[in-house]
RNA sequence: GGGCCUGUAGCUCAGGUGGUUAGAGCGCACGCCUGAUAAGCGUGAGGUCGGUCGUUCAACUCGACCCAGGCCCA
């Protein structure tokens, strides 16, 4: 017996049972395993950060990790797939200072460095559960038993060995970055963190005057919203290309950009108009005093960030301050001023604002220049400004000692490489991954943290050699090495090594960037090169990641990046990129607004497959993601619901009929054409699925297979054979109808399967535990069937195509003139314009007639004086032959009349003049449209004309009644709940005219029924009835009978 | 300020090597069909395919510019 469905199905149920017998057969392990010796495929888990609960964005890509893996594994693939764990990091520090309850980081210190981390190491797994609990039950398979964790000490290892390598070459060195840092929090951020924080406050607009030197009455007019960073100006910069002005203004002359006249207030006269780079070298006086630099400084360079957006057109520079600041510095070799100590106040050389918060300092700084008339004018200006998020003080930018990687050196590989990779969509690795790479600037490694993979670096106290330590072998040759081993500060603080000049080496104590651990998983996953290289060699690259577009400067370039540089390949093959899900107003999800979505407790409500399929079918992935729990609604309603109901259909009559499918395939020759259409349909969604799959478009995929089963399968395959399943003797035909609807409902299952696993698994099972056709337990284990080629007929699909069209129009004329269905009627008229349309049509006619319930359809030769013909011009054709002529031209064609279009059709061309020119109209120049049927009640659409023999004549009424009257009867047969399969007696009683009707047709009528009598009479319970107007009464009652059918 | 993406019906989305009549689903109204279907079908209302300019015989489609939204960067 087949296992009976009910599109009432609780799917949270059903998930769960089939979790269950996922874990009790190991069929994720089989998976993998039953495809040893098969070529592999390797995917890479980008490790989830453990900071947070899982979201739904994160139900988007595991789904789409997920469904590439199986769809792979079913195209007979071994698929490697680890899971791994990104564990290190600031995020997980501040969870673990927020339940201390640290405000600043010395109370870290305090409180011990080896007690915090233990505890940061604890916090990780505090959310490890929740994720692996959501991974499990969505139906992701990865390998969760053996994880990488990217603390532990053979990670680190293998991150140390790579950084070595680094070392080796060189490419490792110490230099300074400008970073925002909270100076009440004494850290700096991170750029996620950074972006946290943007609040709009008000901030000091002033414009500034700088003297330049040897000239008199002189000044550059320079803009600032940080007036504190004066104090540390060391230049001031133009760009080279902007045209400045010299002005005579209240008795000063002023240079400024000339695009920025606005902003000076009153009078001017400008003398003198020259490109910025002319302005370059000039020198001019400083502002303050305050510090002894050797360097050369207080002149003009040439910058191209320079704009004439706001300010002046002029930049001042204090490169402590400021990115670019900092890199214009750096390549003028300017002096660099940071009198700022780590709370943000100034140091005591500043003698005037000593010990005063740098923020505070400016209405100061500003009273100060004022007095020294260098001040030109001072506002006030609303924008946005970072703030730390945790404490709301305004974050500073700062230069820092940081170590950085040379990326730089090797950048032009990284764009070679990056053109071999497939990304998906290609934009994202052009453009935004593309550019990127093209703008490269040294990866700044460092971090002044607690909790990550500590930088292997010593330095000698006396000398300052470096050495780098590549491995745990090399480590242990340190002194105060401790056991058991632990690669974490303050351990590895506590290891100092002998340098060959006799000085002590020490750790510098910088940590490593968390993103340049998850890009080491490309081997550090396998504790390469220590262990595993065969695996390493065999498994890198990898065919396929996936994951958020906000990776692309993080976890996609650091893979990238270390593979480019140890490796010279790229780290991966193909990318499947998807974008954000927002929430159905188009809004960010954030907790703050209190929109995001519990992923949870949706896969509970809607079960997982729907929220998959979903998610999926709903934009395509690199597209934001409107979520909404209407559309997850309707998934389940119709693709999910009505797949239900297609196999609660089969499975229904199969068990009556006692189908197993033992019985031979029947041949696709021998087949009805409804079946071999079919067939064809299904095949050739095969082959689009396929083409679809392999360029990732997953979504164009997932939506072929829900068109395929709800459009044709159900809505008209179904719909049009259930007689064949119900109504028929066992035998040939019956027989094709069950194997065509089995191998429709196992391939769509199949299809469905990386999408939704676990209705497809129910769905295989159910079939495959009577019919025994596949070897294996899983649908997950078996293969994607091969596209059998033969059986496409698109011939076939264009003549369904064109019946159901037909249909449809004449559907739409028995609304238009109010004869419903179920009034038969006599025929319809179709035009047709050669042997070759007549004979597709009448292939279809048994089709077309039963769908319509309408007797004959008479074919008219279209040029039949009662069809009404018109040409249309076919601009496609008419175009590129006559160019400019072709609107005349195609306004003759309209105008063709009965004699044209006569011509037309027998001599295939027909001349005619055109503004005096003659012009060959050949037939393809024309479409042809048969409009209109003299007398008749006719529609169109497209090249289709359709008309209907609306008249009714005495024996069609009764027939009309007779279907009326099995409807009813039908409907009290549902509604008493009966069995499909038992008889019935019918008493009835109406008036003559009803009776004549039901007497004349009781064959019909006690056939369709299931009836074994039809009596009439004048019954004590009988339901009154309406038919067509007339009222009548009925009443059935069951008959026991010995045996089916 | 820069890069990329998006803009098609009230909503969610298709479509396109340029061809004159732009589609589907949801929602609304009316009608129909139904012994698998809380489904389906038909009809109606609903579109200057974001705007301008250009290329072309022809632009929703190609190009330039602009506007709006989003993401990333600064």
């Amino acid at each position: 017996m087949f296992k009976e469905l009910t599109d009432k199905l609780n799917y949270s149920q059903l998930e769960q049972e089939i979790l269950k017998f996922w874990k009790e057969s190991s069929i994720f392990e089989k998976s993998v395993s039953s495809r040893e010796g098969m070529p592999g495929f390797t995917f890479y888990e980008g490790p989830p950060t453990a900071n947070g609960r899982p979201g739904i964005h994160h139900v988007m890509s595991r789904t789409l990790k997920d469904l590439i893996c199986r769809y792979k594994t079913m195209r007979g693939f071994q698929v490697h797939r680890k899971a791994g764990w990104d564990t290190h990091g600031l995020p997980v520090e501040i969870e673990v200072e927020k339940m201390l309850g640290f405000k600043h980081k010395d109370e870290i210190v305090k409180y011990g460095v080896a007690k915090f981390n233990e505890e940061c190491r604890k916090s990780v797994w505090k959310y490890k559960t929740e994720w692996e609990t959501m991974t499990e039950r969505m139906g992701y398979w990865v390998d969760l038993q053996h994880p990488y964790v990217t603390f532990e000490n053979s990670y680190i290892e293998s991150v140390w060995w790579s950084l070595k390598q680094y070392f080796d070459k060189d490419m490792i060195y110490k230099g300074y970055k400008i970073q925002p840092y909270c100076p009440r929090c004494e850290t700096p951020l991170s750029s996620h963190e950074v972006s946290l924080g943007y609040e709009d406050v008000k901030d000091p607009s002033v414009y500034v005057k700088f003297k330049v030197k040897g000239e008199e009455n002189a000044y550059f007019l320079v803009w600032t919203t940080t007036p504190w960073t004066l104090i540390s100006n060391v230049a001031l910069a133009v760009h080279p290309e902007v045209n400045y002005v010299r002005v005579e203004h209240k008795g000063e002359t002023l240079i400024l950009a000339e695009a920025r006249l606005g902003i000076l207030e009153g009078e001017y006269t400008v003398h003198e108009r020259l490109k910025g780079k002319k302005l370059a070298g000039k020198e001019y006086e400083r502002l303050f005093n305050y510090h002894q630099v050797k360097e050369r400084g207080w002149y003009v360079v040439e910058a191209d960030f320079v704009t004439t957006q706001d300010g002046s057109g002029i930049v001042h520079m204090a490169p402590a301050y400021g990115e670019d600041d900092y890199q214009t510095a750096k390549k003028y070799g300017l002096p660099t001023i940071h009198p700022v100590n780590k709370s943000g106040e100034f140091g005591p050389e500043v003698t005037d604002f000593a010990g005063k918060f740098v923020k505070d300092a400016d209405p100061d700084i500003i009273w100060n220049l004022k007095e020294r008339n260098l001040l030109y004018k001072k506002e006030k200006i609303t924008h946005s400004y970072p703030h730390c998020w945790r404490c709301k003080t305004p974050l500073l930018y700062y230069a820092r000692d940081s170590w950085y990687i040379a990326t730089t050196k090797y950048a032009k590989r990284m764009v070679e490489l990056n053109k071999t990779i497939n990304w998906f969509p290609p934009e994202v690795g052009e453009g935004r991954f593309g550019n990127w790479l093209e703008e490269n600037k040294d990866w700044s490694l460092s971090r002044d943290r607690f909790w990550g993979t500590p930088l292997p670096i010593w330095v000698c106290e006396k000398c300052g050699a470096l050495k780098c330590i590549g491995s745990i072998a090399e480590y242990k040759k340190g002194k105060n090495v401790r056991e058991p081993l632990d690669l974490h500060k303050p351990f590895v603080d506590q290891v100092t090594f002998d340098c060959s000049c006799g000085g002590e080496m020490k750790r510098t104590p910088e940590l490593i960037d968390v993103w340049y651990d998850s890009g080491a998983m490309q081997f550090a996953q396998w504790h390469y090169p220590f262990e595993n290289v065969g695996t390493f060699t065999n498994r890198h690259p990898a065919d396929y990641i996936c994951e958020g577009i906000d990776q692309t400067r993080g976890w996609f370039y650091s893979l990238h990046s270390i593979s480019t540089f140890l490796f010279d390949r790229p780290a991966y093959k193909n990318i499947l990129v998807n974008d954000l899900i927002l929430d159905k107003e188009g809004q960010k999800m954030s907790k703050s607004k209190g929109n995001t979505v519990d992923p949870f407790k949706i896969i509970e409500q809607y079960g997982a497959d729907t929220v998959r399929w979903y998610l999926v079918a709903t934009s395509p992935p690199w597209r934001p993601t409107l979520f909404g729990e209407d559309g997850l609604v309707e998934v389940q309603r119709k693709f999910i619901g009505t797949l239900v109901n297609t196999y609660a259909f089969f499975s229904l009559y199969a068990n009556i009929d006692s189908f197993t499918f033992a019985k031979e395939r029947v041949p696709n020759s021998q087949r009805p054409e409804i079946d071999r259409w079919i067939l064809s349909l299904l095949n050739s969604m095969v082959a689009n699925y396929i083409a679809a799959m392999e360029t990732y478009d997953v979504t164009k995929a997932a939506r072929m297979v829900s068109d395929f089963t709800i459009d044709q399968l159900s809505n008209w395959y179904v719909r049009r054979n259930r007689r064949r399943f119900w109504k028929s003797e066992m035998g040939p035909d019956k027989l094709s109808a069950y194997q065509t609807l089995y191998e429709c409902l196992m391939t769509v299952a199949k299809l469905m399967a990386p999408f939704a696993p676990f209705l497809a698994e129910e769905i295989f099972r159910n079939l495959n535990s009577v019919t025994k056709k596949e070897l294996g337990e899983s649908i997950h284990l078996a293969m994607l069937p091969d596209v059998d080629e033969p059986a496409i007929d698109t011939k076939l699909e264009g003549r369904m195509e064109k019946a159901q069209r037909i249909v449809s129009i004449v559907r739409a004329i028995r609304n238009k003139v109010n004869l419903k269905v179920r009034q038969p009627l006599k025929r319809v008229i179709i035009p047709v314009s050669s042997d070759v349309d007549k004979k597709t049509i009448e292939q279809m006619e048994d089709i077309i007639l039963d769908e319509i319930n309408v007797k004959m359809v008479e074919y008219v030769s279209d040029d039949s004086e009662i069809v009404h013909k018109t040409v249309k011009p076919n601009f496609k054709s008419l175009g590129p032959k006559h160019g400019k002529m072709v609107q005349p031209i195609a306004n003759a064609i309209r105008s063709f009349g009965p004699q044209e279009i006569k011509e037309i059709e027998s001599k295939g061309e027909i001349m005619i003049s055109v503004n005096g020119l003659d012009v060959t109209i050949a037939r393809e120049d024309v479409e042809m449209l048969h409009e209109n049927i003299k007398g008749w009640v006719a529609e169109s659409e497209g090249d289709l004309t359709v008309a209907l023999d609306t008249e009714l004549t005495g024996e069609l009424i009764n027939e009309g009644f007779a279907r009326e009257f099995v409807n009813r009867v039908q409907n009290m047969r549902k509604d008493s709940g009966f069995d499909v399969t038992d008889r019935i007696r019918i008493y009835f009683n109406g008036n003559d005219r009803l009776m004549k009707a039901v007497t004349s047709l009781n064959s019909y009528i006690m056939n369709e029924t299931l009836a074994v009598e039809l009596v009439e009479s004048q019954p004590a319970e009988s339901h009154p009835v309406e038919i067509n107007g007339e009222s009548c009464s009925i009443r059935i009652e069951r008959v026991k009978t010995n045996g089916a059918s």
